[in-house]
Formats: structure tokens, sequence, C-alpha cells
DNA sequence: CGGGCGTTTGAATCAAATCAATTGGAGTGG
DNA sequence: CCACTCCAATTGATTTGATTCAAACGCCCG
């Protein structure tokens, strides 16, 4: 099994790329006959839910059933659909020809997930589960044909992709322009909105990635990433669950963006 | 770390969003069909010249001429068009409120701006042309009517997105795992390729930008970049034109990808 | 209980940033 | 035409933030 934990410190020696195994990507394929309405719905979470409801209702896609470290799809796979995550928690991951791996996107419940393959014709990324979910595969080519009849769906397309360009620059801005410990602030503050988003709670949450992983995806190694988060608990920004370091407690979200403001700003600004 | 020309802000005026798609679509009958063979690129700018044409035939865009360091459109302005590049070279800045400026992205001739305002209904982004240029704007509600009848524009906006995700994907793959000298030289490939696929030649290229916008869009600083250009330059990887360090040849372009790969492998896979 | 990971923390090192000085063009105006 | 300014670019010296190297700890699981 493909696990993330040698991201960062891998040797550059490019893996093999097996063909798409059926084993690897073995996940029930079922119908979906009901929602789960379990979720709470305040704010966008709404929109979501009622994206996911249209999207079953319209298309019926098949249902799979993950868990960490499955593979959604492959990069270099031929593109017949899009998947929606209907819950759990996905990273898509670029690898270069000459074994470089970056996290390049993670993904939560209602996002889209193969949307650059719709260009080429072949996924660009593999889209690997953090943990168990539920994946909606929806064909591509049904999608298109259903706009004339929902054209909903098609605002919901283009508002994901939208979303995702934006996203991903957000990304960049914040590895580009911020130091280490600011970087590592402001990705929890981004895991916690996505959380608050979706109707989730943003006090206690548990990350799904280990530090290798967040590193990577941060640009950055693992202990600096570690020192980010000690640091952080050290001036109570966060604290960390009694036992495991996988856990924690984010007592006041707006504390870690004042914190990456403070790392920001020169000193002679905070005078005033 | 900042671009030369400061941006002044536009106040953010938060725009209602527009439910188009289902007021323009209800009731068209949307065919899926294959990728046009003229849409497929040849290299030599074919599918740009094409889909450009199939805008200005079917939606008749608005054009504009632009001189470097217009704003094509400012972040916060009310998202109604979206903007192809006909001619010229633009680039894309997020600014945040903090005052920190990230350029997220190039672009040129067939390519798509202000994608990431369909989301929001708000454009998220400046859009500056670097460069003396031909800008089309092309109404979103217009384009949306027009898949009825032309579903190629869909498949050409539907190309362009994910086109746009996938090379921000790069771009962080770039920034996160290559050092300052592989991520310039990854970025002179960038430039030469961009070109090569519009039938321009690559061995003669001018730069549109200074080095600090350059350093701020790899995540260098100006001086950086200066020292890895002269290096490339030292050791024949590139070359500088007699006068003005803006313009530069490029002999190989796959010299600059063998440099990158040299600088990624450890020494101890060389040998072999 | 012991092995394997993931994590933490310290010390040393290094790559890139910062600071600083100089050069080189482009444009302006006497 | 030259002197002048302004800005971009280069290059060197120094500093620093993050990586690398290394050791130890904790937790989960067979």
């Amino acid at each position: 099994m493909l696990t993330a934990q040698t991201l960062q410190n891998s040797s550059p020696v490019p893996a093999p790329r097996l063909p798409i195994a059926e084993a690897v990507l073995a996940g029930a394929t079922v119908r979906v006959e009901r929602l789960p309405e379990a979720l709470v719905d305040d704010g966008h979470g709404q929109a979501i839910a009622s994206t996911l409801k249209l999207l079953h209702d319209v298309l019926q896609p098949t249902r799979r059933l993950v868990r960490a470290g499955d593979l959604l799809y492959r990069a270099g796979e031929r593109f017949d659909c899009l998947h929606v995550l209907n819950s759990g928690m996905v990273k898509v991951v670029k690898s270069t020809a000459d074994g470089r791996e970056q996290v390049v996107a993670l993904k939560f419940r209602g996002d889209w997930l193969g949307l650059d393959g719709i260009a080429h014709g072949v996924y660009g990324c593999d889209g690997m589960a953090m943990d168990t979910g539920e994946v909606w595969a929806v064909r591509y080519d049904h999608l298109m044909t259903s706009f004339a009849q929902h054209p909903a769906l098609l605002t919901a397309l283009h508002g994901a992709m939208s979303m995702e360009i934006s996203r991903e620059r957000e990304s960049l801005v914040s590895i580009c322009t911020l130091p280490a410990d600011a970087r590592v602030a402001d990705f929890l503050r981004f895991i916690a909105e996505s959380m608050s988003v979706r109707g989730m709670r943003t006090d206690q949450i548990t990350l799904r990635m280990t530090r290798a992983e967040i590193g990577n995806y941060l640009g950055l190694t693992l202990e600096s990433v570690s020192r980010a988060l000690s640091r952080r608990a050290r001036d109570n920004i966060i604290a960390f669950a009694e036992k495991g370091r996988r856990e924690l407690r984010i007592p006041d979200v707006r504390a870690l963006s004042a914190f990456v403001q403070r790392c920001v700003m020169p000193e002679s600004v905070i005078l005033q």
C-alpha cells in the first residue's frame, strides 16, 4: 500500500507507475439510495448539501466507500469521471517524472476532484483518501448532458472550478509570502475554516495528516512543522489533546489570523 | 519581495450572485461532442487560434487595446466578464489585506482571465498588462447562453479552467520542491514552452518582467533571480543580448530541463 | 514486551535573504 | 551633446531562517 509517510524524505527514485490496480481502487461500488442528512447545515454548509442532493437526485452517482490510503484515481489514468466528496478528506498529489511528490490540494465534503483531467483527458494527479469517507463518481459526459435539464449543475461545476482556482492561489500566496511559522498557522486557519464552512466544530480538530505531509503541502520540512506547532502550543494559540499529537484544540481561530498578521508586520507598524 | 509598481487597492464592492445558468439554459439541449480536431494542440497555436476565432465569431467580444501597466480588472470589482487575451502578456496579482502582493499567474495569447470571479461574483485578483496587447471581454451570461448553439465554447471554457488548475499546480510543485536556481530555470522553461505552444520562437525571448516581478512569482528575492540568471549565462544555458538584460537567448530549451534535473538529483544518482 | 512509526528537540550547517555598493540604460532637459 | 536623474540589474559581504543531522521519546499494534 502506498502511504504518505515517505513524502518528505523519500529518495528521488521514480516509483514505478503501476497499471491501475483494481485492488488498490477496490472500494465497494454501490448505488446511493438515501442521503445522510446527518450533518449540520448552517451558512454555506447548506449550499454544499443542496448541491450534493442535486447531484444525487439527477445523476445517481456511483458511491464508493474509501479508507485512509485508498486511491480514488491516479495520474495518467484516462479521465471519465469527476469525483465529489460526500464525506472524509482527500489529498491531491502531483508527482514529477524525477520522483518529486507534492501535495497540491486538500479536499473536503462537497469538493470536486479530478477537474484537472478535463483539459487533457487524463488525470494530472493522484487523489488519495486520508480518512474513511464516501466518494461519488460522476461521469463527465453524463454531467455535460444534464446541463440542459439542470442548469444548476453547470453553475455548481463552474463554481467548483472557480473556487479551486481561488484556493490554489491562496495557497501560493501563503507559501510565497509567509515565513514557516505563519505558514503553519495559516494552514491551521484554513483547516478550521474548511470545517466551519461545513458546519463542523472548529475548536476540536483532528489532523489526518502526518507532519511530513503537512510540511510537504506547505513547502517545509516535517521538523519545521513540528517546531511551529510546538511554539504555537507554547503561546497558547493552540493546544494538544492529552494524548496523541494528532488532534488539537483551537480555542480561537482569530488568534491564528492575528499571529499571521504579526509575522508579516514589521515591528515599526506594531508601535502604532 | 514586493513588486516595483504598487497597485492601488480598489474598494471591494460585493456584488449579488446571479443565477445565470438557470435562466439562460433552461430547456436548451447541450450535446456532448468529442473535442474538435482543430482544438487539439499541434504545437503551432492552431487550437488557440481556432478557439479565438470561434469566440470572435459567436460572441463578438469587445476588444480593448492595452499597454504595459494597464489594469484589465481589479480584485473586488463585480464580475460580469471573462477576459481572453488575443495578444500581449498579463500578470495576475493577488493582494492581501495586510499589504502582501503575489503574482499568482502569467497569461498569454488564448488564455482566459477572471475565472476566479465566477464563484464569488467578484474578481479575486488584479489583471495587469505587462505589454501592449489586445484583450477581449466576454460577458459571462452571454457565454452561458451560447453553449446551447455552440457547445464547443463550453468545451473551451472547461478546458481553460482545467488548464488553469493544472498550471497553478505545476507552479506550486516548482516553488515547493525546487531550489532557487532550478526554480528560475524552470520559469524560463515555462516561458519558452508558452511561446512554443503559440508558435512563437523560443530561442529569442524578451522578458516583460523585472527581476523583482520574476522573484515575486517564484517566491524569491530579485537578487536571487539575478544571480541565478547570471550563473546560467555563465554556463551557457542562456545568453543575454548585447544590450539590455531583459531579452535573452535560449539556444536549447532542453538544457534548462536538464539543469532542473541535475539540481534535483543527488550526486549519488549521477554516478550511474 | 518489543518493534516500527511518527514526533519532538537540540546542534550544526547551508541556502537564500538582507544589507550595501556599484554599474548600466533610458529618459529628460539644459 | 552631455550632465543628470531614476530605476533596474549586478555583485559582494554578511546575516538569518530553515534544513539537515542526530538522538530520544511516545504511541500503537502485533
